[in-house]
Formats: C-alpha cells, sequence, structure tokens
DNA sequence: AGCACGCCGACT
DNA sequence: GTCGGCGTGCTC
C-alpha cells in the first residue's frame, strides 16, 4: 500500500505531496484524512494522508515509510478536504496552510505540540450482579462489601472517591475494575428555559421570511442597534433544530460577546459548543470532539469556528458582519462569509448576516437582491437614538482648547455631579502621520487617489501610499492659505492627563492595547466599570463595541475625525461605523443618554450621517465616491506584497511585477508599486501593487505565475491579499 | 528547519 | 592542492 501525504512543511512548492509506503502492521489503520508521522529528509514529519493507491506504481526514487499513525479517526473529513483545496485555489495559498488553519491546536499536523484528552479513573463493577451479590453473602470483609453495595446503586464511582486497600483487594479479585473515562474540560451545566419573550411585529415578520423563503439562501438583517436581532437568530435556530438541523454563529470577538452566548446557553442548553482564541488548547480540542461526536447541535465562536466539523448545517449567522475579524490576515487570507457560502451550499443551509451598520459591499448586493434584506427600523423598546451633538474644534481651538471643547468639560461635570457614568473615545485608529491645517481642518490628499497623504519624517514628504505619489511637506495650507500645516497624533495617556488637571477627584480607567495586553485585564476593566469604581472609560476603539453599561449617559468622541484620515478607501466607512458604535453605548436603560463628537469638519457627510443615525444617508453618499473613484464595491481588490531585506531590491522587483501585470492584464487597473503603510517591519522593506478587478480568472493564472516565479528567491517574497481590509 | 553539495578564495 | 566559508536546493 502506497499513500500521498501533505507534509507540514511551509516550504514546499506547487502544494507537492509525498510519497510513502504503508508497513503491514499499520495497513488497517490508514484511512484519508488522518495525519500520520513520516521521515522527511533527516527529520520527522507530520503530514495528512490525502490519497491511499491501491495499484503499485514504478517510482524513480527509493520511497520510506511511514513510522506511524497517529488518529484513529480523520481529523479531515471529506467536506473539509474539499474545502481545503477550494480555498487554496481561490486564496492562492499553500494547501497545507488551509488544514492546518481549519483544525484546532491539538490536532494540526505539528510534531511539536501534543493536547491529550482529560480522563479520571472509575471503578467499575467487572462481573454480573448475581456473582456479585453472591460474593457479599459469603464475603466477610465489610469495607469490601460497603464498596460493591455502593457501586451496584451506582454503576460507576471516582477512585479517588474509594478508600485504598479494600479496594486493591477486589481488583486483584477480579470483582471490580479501573477506567479511565474522558470528561471535557468545559462542560458547564446550563439549564434551558423556555422564552417568554414577546416577539415585535418587526421581527415575528424577519423570522417569517427567512423561514418561508424558498428562493434566497443568504439575508442580511440590517437593524438598528436595540432592534432585537439576537432574539431572531435565536428563533430561527429552533426552527432548524426542530427540523433536526444544526446552526454554525460567527461572532467578531469572543470576548465583546459574552452576553450573547450567555443568552445562547439559557435558551438551548448543553446543546452548544464554543470555540475562540481565548481558550486553552485542550478546551478548544474538546469542544471540537463534542461536535465531531455530534454532541452538539449549535456551534459559536469566532472566526475560525466556521470550520467546526458540524453536519447537517441548516443556518449559519455571521453577526456584526461588517467586523474586519472576519478575514483573517495571514495565509490563508480568508473571509468568513467565503467559507460559509460553501459550506451553505453543501449543506443546502440559509446565511443569516446581521448588522446595524453593515459593510457597503454587503449592503449594495443586499439591494441589488443577491442578499435578502430585511430592514429593522425601530427598537424593540421603542426608546429613541441618543441625541448628539456635533462640536467644531476649529472654533474651540481658537479659545486655545486644543483637546476639550467647553461644552464637554460642562457635561463631564454635570455627570459626575449627578453619579453618572461617562465614556471618553479616542479615535487613534492606525499609526500613520498626516498633516492637517489648524485653521480649516484642510488635511491634503493625493491628485490622483483622494486619499490621504502621510508624512514621512525621514525626507520630510508627503505620499500617497496606494500610487507612489510624493510631495514635498508643505507648510502653509493649500486651501485657505493662511493656516498653519501640523503634523497630528495624540495619545490616550495625554488625554488621561488633562482631564485629572480638569477635575480634582476623578477617577479615570484607560483601555487601550497598553492596559489590556494581560490576560483577564480586559474583562478587569469592565466589571470594575460596571461595579461602578471609576467614573470615566476612557479608550480607543475597542471601547465602542458590545459593551453595555447602564449607568453610561455621556459618551464623547475626541478626535471623531481623525480616522477619516487614515490613508484608506474605507476611511470613511470605518469611521461612521465606529461613531455610530459608541453612540450607541449611551444611555443604554432608564436614562436618556448624550453623544458629543469633537471634530474639525463638522460638515462632513460621515459626521452628519452619524449624529441622525441615518445610515442610507451615509450609504448614498459613500457609494458615489466609490464609484467615481473605482473602489469596492464597484470592482474587486487584490493586493500584492513584496518583502525585502534591500530597500532596492524590493522597489526593483514589485516595479518589475506591476509592469508585468499592466503588460498581462490590460484590462484591469494597476496600481503602484508604492511603499507599504508599514514600510518597513522587523527590518524588512514593504511595497505593494494594487490590482483593481472584476473576474478574477485570467488574474488567478497570471498570479499564480508570479508566486511561483518567486517561489525560490531568497531575496524577496511576495504574498497576495484578495479584498484586503487594511491597504 | 536542517543538511549536503558545490563554487570560490586563502593558505600550509 | 586542500580547507572551509556560505549561498542554494532538497527532503518521498
Amino acid at each position: 500500500m502506497i499513500v500521498n501525504v501533505l507534509v507540514e512543511t511551509t516550504v514546499n512548492k506547487h502544494n507537492q505531496m509525498f510519497t510513502y509506503l504503508v508497513p503491514n502492521i499499520i495497513k488497517d489503520k490508514i484511512k484519508i484524512g488522518i495525519r500520520v508521522l513520516v521521515p522527511f529528509g533527516k527529520r520527522q514529519l507530520e503530514g495528512f494522508i490525502l490519497e491511499i493507491l491501491t495499484e503499485e506504481k514504478k517510482y524513480d526514487y527509493e520511497l520510506k515509510s511511514v513510522i506511524d499513525v497517529i488518529d484513529e479517526e480523520p481529523v479531515l473529513n471529506n467536506e473539509m478536504i474539499e474545502l481545503g483545496r477550494y480555498m487554496s485555489d481561490h486564496y492562492l495559498a499553500p494547501l497545507i496552510s488551509c488544514y492546518q488553519t481549519m483544525l484546532p491546536v491539538g490536532l494540526k499536523a505539528k510534531t511539536r505540540v501534543k493536547v491529550n484528552p482529560k480522563t479520571e479513573n472509575y471503578i467499575i463493577i467487572a462481573k454480573s450482579v448475581k456473582e456479585i451479590n453472591d460474593f457479599i453473602n459469603s464475603n466477610p470483609y465489610q469495607k469490601q462489601n460497603e464498596i460493591l453495595i455502593k457501586l451496584l446503586n451506582n454503576k460507576k464511582i471516582k477512585k479517588t472517591n474509594i478508600n485504598g486497600s479494600p479496594l486493591l483487594n477486589l481488583i486483584k479479585q477480579g470483582l471490580v475494575k479501573e477506567v479511565a473515562k474522558e470528561y471535557y474540560r468545559l462542560d458547564e451545566n446550563f439549564s434551558k428555559k423556555e422564552s417568554n419573550i414577546e416577539l415585535t411585529k418587526n421581527q415575528q415578520n424577519a423570522i417569517n421570511e427567512i423561514i418561508n423563503n424558498k428562493q434566497d439562501s443568504i439575508f442580511l438583517i440590517h437593524g438598528v442597534t436595540g432592534s432585537g436581532k439576537t432574539e431572531i437568530y435565536m428563533n430561527i435556530i429552533k426552527e432548524a433544530l426542530n427540523e433536526n438541523k444544526t446552526a454554525l454563529i460567527l461572532v467578531p470577538e469572543i470576548s465583546l460577546t459574552t452576553q450573547l452566548i450567555n443568552q445562547f446557553k439559557n435558551r438551548f442548553g448543553k446543546k452548544i459548543a464554543v470555540l475562540h482564541s481565548a481558550l486553552s488548547d485542550g478546551e478548544k480540542y474538546d469542544e471540537w470532539r463534542k461536535i465531531v461526536r455530534k454532541e452538539v447541535s449549535i456551534v459559536i465562536g469566532a472566526r475560525s469556528a466556521i470550520f467546526a466539523p458540524i453536519i447537517n448545517i441548516g443556518i449559519i449567522v455571521i453577526d456584526e458582519e461588517q467586523e474586519g475579524t472576519y478575514k483573517q490576515e495571514n495565509n490563508p487570507r480568508y473571509h468568513t462569509l467565503d467559507i460559509a457560502i460553501f459550506r451553505a451550499k453543501k449543506h443546502n443551509a440559509k446565511i443569516i448576516l446581521g448588522s446595524a451598520t453593515p459593510s457597503l459591499e454587503t449592503y449594495a448586493r443586499a439591494r441589488k437582491g443577491i442578499y435578502k434584506l430585511l430592514e429593522l427600523k425601530e427598537r424593540i423598546n421603542q426608546k429613541p437614538m441618543p441625541e448628539v451633538t456635533i462640536i467644531d474644534m476649529k472654533e474651540s481651538i481658537k479659545k486655545g482648547n486644543t483637546l476639550f471643547s467647553d461644552i464637554l468639560i460642562a457635561k463631564i461635570k454635570e455627570k459626575l455631579n449627578n453619579q453618572e457614568q461617562i465614556m471618553i473615545l479616542l479615535n487613534r485608529r492606525g499609526y500613520a502621520n498626516y498633516v492637517i491645517c489648524r485653521d480649516c481642518g484642510y488635511v491634503h490628499k493625493c491628485q490622483n487617489c483622494d486619499i490621504t497623504l502621510t508624512y514621512h519624517k525621514t525626507n520630510e514628504t508627503m505620499r500617497c501610499h496606494y500610487c507612489g505619489y510624493a510631495d514635498k511637506k508643505k507648510l502653509e495650507c493649500s486651501k485657505c492659505s493662511k493656516g498653519e500645516m501640523k503634523i497630528f497624533g495624540i495619545g490616550t495617556q495625554k488625554v488621561e492627563e488633562k482631564l485629572k488637571e480638569l477635575f480634582d477627584d476623578i477617577k479615570i480607567v484607560r483601555m487601550d492595547s497598553d492596559t489590556t495586553n494581560k490576560k483577564g485585564s480586559h474583562d478587569k476593566i469592565i466589571n470594575d466599570f460596571n461595579h461602578h469604581k471609576y467614573d470615566l472609560l476612557l479608550g480607543t476603539q475597542m471601547i465602542a463595541k458590545g459593551l453595555d453599561f447602564s449607568k453610561v449617559t455621556l459618551v464623547g468622541v475626541i478626535n471623531g475625525d481623525m480616522s477619516l484620515s487614515i490613508p484608506d478607501f474605507r476611511s470613511g466607512e470605518n469611521t461612521f461605523q465606529l461613531l455610530s458604535q459608541v453612540a450607541g453605548r449611551s444611555g443604554r436603560s432608564n436614562e436618556e443618554g448624550e453623544v458629543i463628537i469633537q471634530t474639525f469638519n463638522p460638515d462632513h457627510y460621515v459626521i452628519q450621517t452619524a449624529k441622525n443615525h441615518d445610515y442610507i444617508g451615509f450609504y448614498k453618499r459613500e457609494m458615489i465616491i466609490r464609484k467615481k473613484l473605482n473602489y469596492p464595491p464597484y470592482c474587486f481588490i487584490a493586493l500584492i506584497r513584496v518583502l525585502a531585506k534591500d530597500y532596492n531590491e524590493g522597489l526593483k522587483e514589485s516595479s518589475k511585477i506591476s509592469s508585468y501585470l499592466r503588460k498581462k492584464l490590460s484590462n484591469n487597473q494597476i496600481l503602484g508599486p508604492s511603499v507599504s503603510s508599514l514600510s518597513k517591519i522587523k527590518n524588512t522593506y514593504r511595497f505593494q501593487c494594487l490590482i483593481k478587478y472584476r473576474t478574477k480568472k485570467e488574474l488567478d493564472q497570471e498570479l499564480k505565475k508570479v508566486i511561483s516565479h518567486y517561489e525560490n528567491n531568497s531575496k524577496v517574497s511576495i504574498e497576495i491579499d484578495f479584498n484586503p481590509l487594511k491597504l
């Protein structure tokens, strides 16, 4: 018997498999999709068996033999094997990286990591009930008999609960035996409660539409915050379970969605497995085994949970569909929705996307009828959306207040006096420096791309990260020609300092990547703030999402337009989403909430539509720009990144690639090469080319050629990203 | 990743 | 001649 094995090396060319002989002793254990240990050069590696060849073939090299079989049952089922091939092909990623991404750590092909089931030893009876009873009747040892009687009543008892020497004697006599029984690391007991929640008419309509619609397979629920989307998901899932189907629920970041998980656990009891990055390797392994063993019918998890080997899927939910966490940023650079579509086709399942602020791509598709659009325009409790006030910081700066406007300061004071809580968002996305006019708020943009120019300190230039356009840094504003151009960048630390200066006894807690890098610190901050140990929560965009604090009645946004200036065509969209989300944090219970957004661009359509909670208005304005400049959703984008230790080498090769593609793909627009926005990481220079395309076929062909051309190049390596979220 | 191979300069 | 330095390519 001969097998083809995909080994764990990342450097194998063209997804090459290696062929091995199977020794007779392990022949019976060989199955497609199991892992085996094989010799590879001087090393031993793990790999997946993807092909079993029954007929003998001639090879012009001598075959080595499989050393050992690792799994009894396949870790990759047929659907996963097929999905991996699709991903490798679709994302131009190594096949092995696709399979490794799909599996939890304990089941990846990796010789170094071992994860095992947790077991506990139990004692059970080893003879018939009659034999045991006969023994008890004639046995003088009281302690032994007690154990046996207990076992007759309980079937199995934990070994640690039984006394030593009488037990050993019973084992010796063959009356009882010790067995190891697997248990799950996560095995919370959730009692199922029937819901008595009354659905609104809007909710009921959406549920009926999705359940009864036999034509569409993808639905978008566009519902304002508080419109009760979770309740809709749960009702549809209940329906699927009634038909003996299963459900897969994807959430953006599990740490922020504990609430949702608890809601599901309370509704559906123990039928749920949870998969996310905060679990230990062992916990993930156990949750995976629950799924494989068909012990659960609902899986909730972050991005990679889309690969859960659950069968007979009826519903796939992607909550907060617009979130960037659904896209993986390293190989394979997949989007969860693509995988969901692949799996939904296989299982004949429906996909539900949910969002208050859908991505433009998704909303455009829904309006075109590719997805079925369901709108929920009202909150379930009929409460109004919070009042949003826009503050023009150009005026404030003239009065000398650079960080806080008078109104924000007054409002903070008011809330402190009322014992209410405050959240301050410092919108500090991205690290790129840009140049802004202190007088009129004008920011220099590229004449070709309408993208903010990024300031490069090294040579005092402003550069476009899309097309490579460069200009000398201007000292005076080219719009109002009187203002002084200033390089911008403030941090949370500075804001904290200033707040403490302004308010004497204020208790502030800061939440940003600096204060949350320790495990559990994130939850601690949230908990402490919830218990009013602090008056004010100050943070970056991580405080904007999903949090629910009932005592917060004021949300302030410093530099509401800062992320508008990020050199990315999605900066408007991201800013709108962020402002909409953070506005939703204010006034979540009885007290009415207020939102204050400080900005240099009070009239900007992103700020204005966010103020009015007007998604459609934003969508229409943004689509005009996307169309004019030919950005998604009017085209697709592929990004080719060139990495090189040597600057000139990288520049030379990226120029070669872009001129080659320009020649071969004359129907597509090729931009660049330009320096990536993170131009040098770990002493490696980064360049990039962008391709705007409508069809992928001929593009894939050419990109495959480019990839194989650089496969053996030790000076330059390339990365390809389809539909990148960050440019 | 790790190891063999091979091409080139420096040296007893 | 021959030792060893490291760039290159291969591992069924």
